[in-house]
This record gives C-alpha cells, sequence and structure tokens, in this order.
DNA sequence: ACAATATATATGGTTATCCGTATATTGATA
DNA sequence: TATCAATATACGGATAACCATATATATTGT
C-alpha cells in the first residue's frame, strides 16, 4: 500500500470530504453540529468522523458531553497543501459552499438561543 | 456527488497514483512502459488507464501501435496543485521513488537495444 | 439512581471496487 | 491476408465500502 492510499481513499468519500472542508474554516466543531451542517445522520457522521481519526487525519477531545474535532496537528505538510488545493477549488461550490452557510446558521441559532 | 470526489476515488488506488505521479515525471509514457516501471499487468494498467481517462485526469493518443498516456492538459488547476503536492510528499519514498528508477532503465534499455 | 443528551459501535444487507483470466480490437509488417 | 505486438474490454468471483437500523457508552442534570 502506497503511503498516501488511505489518505485518498479517506477523501475519496462525498461525506469526509465536506467534514475536512469544513473543518478547515473552523478550529475545531462538535459532532452535532458536524451532522446537522452537513445534513447527514448522527451514526453516519460518527463512522466518518471515526474513519478519518484512524487514518490520523482528525484528532479529536471530549469538552463535557460534546467530542469536538479538528484537523489533525500533526498533518503532514504535503497533505495540508492538499486540503488547502481541495479548498480553492471546491469550497465555494455545492455542497461545501452550503455547508459552511448551515454551520453559520448553526452557531448563530446557538448564540441566540438557549445560552449554556 | 461532490465535484471533487471521482478525483479522489481514483486517487486512492495505488497502481492509479503511481501512474499518475509517475507522468509527472515524463511528459508522456506508453502503455507497456508504465506497466513495466509499476510491474503491474497489462490488463491492470489499461483498467486503470481507462478509468483515469474516464475521470479526466489523463489523456492518450495513438503513435502507431503505441499509445501514450499524460496528465490531461485541461486539468483544473486545484487538482494540478494536489499532484504537485503529492509528489512532493510521497514522490522521493517507495514505491513511487522505485517506479521512476525502473521507468529511467526501461527508457535506457529501448535507447541501447533495438533502435527501430 | 434516573432520565436525557451526545456520541460510538455492532449488525446485516446492498452495492461498488478490484483483480485474474480470457478474448477482442487495432495497427504494423511480412 | 495472415500474423504479431500493443492495447482494450468482458466476465466471474472475491473483497471492501457504504448505509440504515438498533444498541451501547458516557456525561449531565434532576
Amino acid at each position: 500500500m502506497v503511503k498516501g492510499e488511505n489518505f485518498y481513499k479517506c477523501l475519496g468519500n462525498e461525506t469526509r470530504l465536506r467534514c475536512l472542508l469544513l473543518l478547515l474554516v473552523r478550529e475545531q466543531i462538535c459532532v452535532c453540529d458536524l451532522a446537522d451542517a452537513l445534513d447527514v445522520s448522527q451514526p453516519m457522521i460518527s463512522r466518518h468522523l471515526a474513519q478519518l481519526r484512524a487514518c490520523d487525519l482528525v484528532s479529536d477531545h471530549r469538552e463535557g458531553q460534546w467530542v469536538y474535532y479538528r484537523i489533525h496537528p500533526g498533518l503532514e505538510s504535503w497533505q495540508r497543501s492538499v486540503l488547502a488545493a481541495t479548498r480553492d477549488g471546491l469550497g465555494t461550490v455545492a455542497p461545501c459552499a452550503g455547508d459552511v452557510l448551515r454551520l453559520q446558521a448553526i452557531e448563530r441559532q446557538k448564540q441566540a438561543g438557549d445560552c449554556r
């Protein structure tokens, strides 16, 4: 297996790719916000996040009852370049552009609503 | 389907990834040289090249009995950036580094041997 | 301790991917 | 036209990927 093969297998799935691109615009995002922004089920986002985690593309940490994911801080620089190039190419078109908008809406809603 | 999904599905296979990286170091390579350099069977390389062709990652043209492949001239710039970053990250490690050496050996052998 | 929320994983079935082998196609050459 | 070399595709089976549903785990608040 080539070194980059698993990396690209991860990017070769729509949900995972959208996840990663969304994580490029925020330092960290919790699982439920990711699920809502991408409009996918909770088990689905969780499974794909697990795979990204297994390939060291993202890291996670718990804050109370929420688990936050971020781009893995130890990601190799060439992989960061790949993600950045992808954002440049795909970030402004559907469905990725809409993902960002939905995420922003979720964040606004949280801030306005219950202030916990 | 996200726009880049098929692109990354292509990169997510070892043979196809090695193919593309090898095509980054030569303007064009014929099918048999690709098969020899990667040490894979003829149907195998042909099938994967067909898939890269279908996704517009490579283009082909015939010269006599040989068919030459190259990185598709119309490849989007963000995709070129991805390939370049990948070469930077993987080009100097196995098996990609060996692929280049084997390709060079094949070229030398051709030049030395039968001069048709 | 219990209920509620957030997250992870297990299970089963469907579809896609991958590969080896066999065969078809195409161009060159005798 | 028969043959050969190069390339492409078809076929069948094995494996992997993917998803929906159900269930388990962990944390918080009552």
